[in-house]
DNA sequence: TCTATGTACCTTGCAGTTCTAGGTATATGA
DNA sequence: TCATATACCTAGAACTGCAAGGTACATAGA
């Protein structure tokens, strides 16, 4: 299938934080966890992902430290702090009011109960 | 609110195809329609407005032409192709793969018959 | 007749972003 | 010892978006 490059710009801040909602993770992980998520449909490379955390850290929304691996590989932990979680619903109010704007034109919504 | 600058742009291209499904338009009042649908949550300039319109017509996927107001000022009506009929309907199956990875994360979901 | 406001369209330029391409390093299994 | 998977990082070329600035005309009101 193949996402549009800015629906993809769209989705990367809040699928991340989304993700390390479930619990703190690591970027080769999240990487893995985003393909599963989409079925395979996001394809995003390390180059994107890194710089995203990196950005992600400097503005306040994740906290990262490193630490390692079961066979000794450094890691580095990212999980989200209050900031993140409250950006992260920012984020899903936006995307619920797009979808609504959307929705409207396209004959679909986002049962009210969901939101 | 104000919706993030890439939700923006993630939005643009089907916002408008979508408008023009509507029947044909121009510039102007497509602005105003885009106001109106958000509940004026998007905050659209004609300066972000015109080149996107160049660039859909580029593609081939809206067609131009010149005429007139009642009053006799100019306007660019501006009516969708087939070209893009196509490309709303693609961009309106990847919008709902993208709420569909999000929604599961967040807990909402776009209901299968809407779809 | 002058001013303000709304209608209507257009483009340049640069500030900002993005992601490709390249790099480092180690564990494991064949 | 070679290939593959894991794991992280960055420089900078390439792109792009949009704020700002420009043109023009109709209408209403002072």
């Amino acid at each position: 299938m193949n996402i549009d490059k800015d629906l993809v710009a769209a989705m990367a801040t809040p699928l991340v934080l989304a993700i390390l909602m479930e619990g703190s993770s690591y970027g080769y992980a999240i990487l893995k966890r985003v393909r599963e998520l989409s079925s395979g449909e996001l394809e995003w490379t390390d180059g994107m992902l890194y710089p995203l955390l990196h950005r992600l850290e400097r503005q306040g929304y994740i906290h990262a430290e490193w630490g390692a691996s079961p066979e000794g590989r450094r890691r580095r932990y990212y999980q989200i702090t209050d900031a993140g979680r409250a950006q992260l619903a920012e984020q899903r109010r936006q995307w619920v009011t797009a979808t609504r704007t959307l929705g409207g034109l396209w004959g679909f919504a986002i049962p009210a109960t969901g939101v």
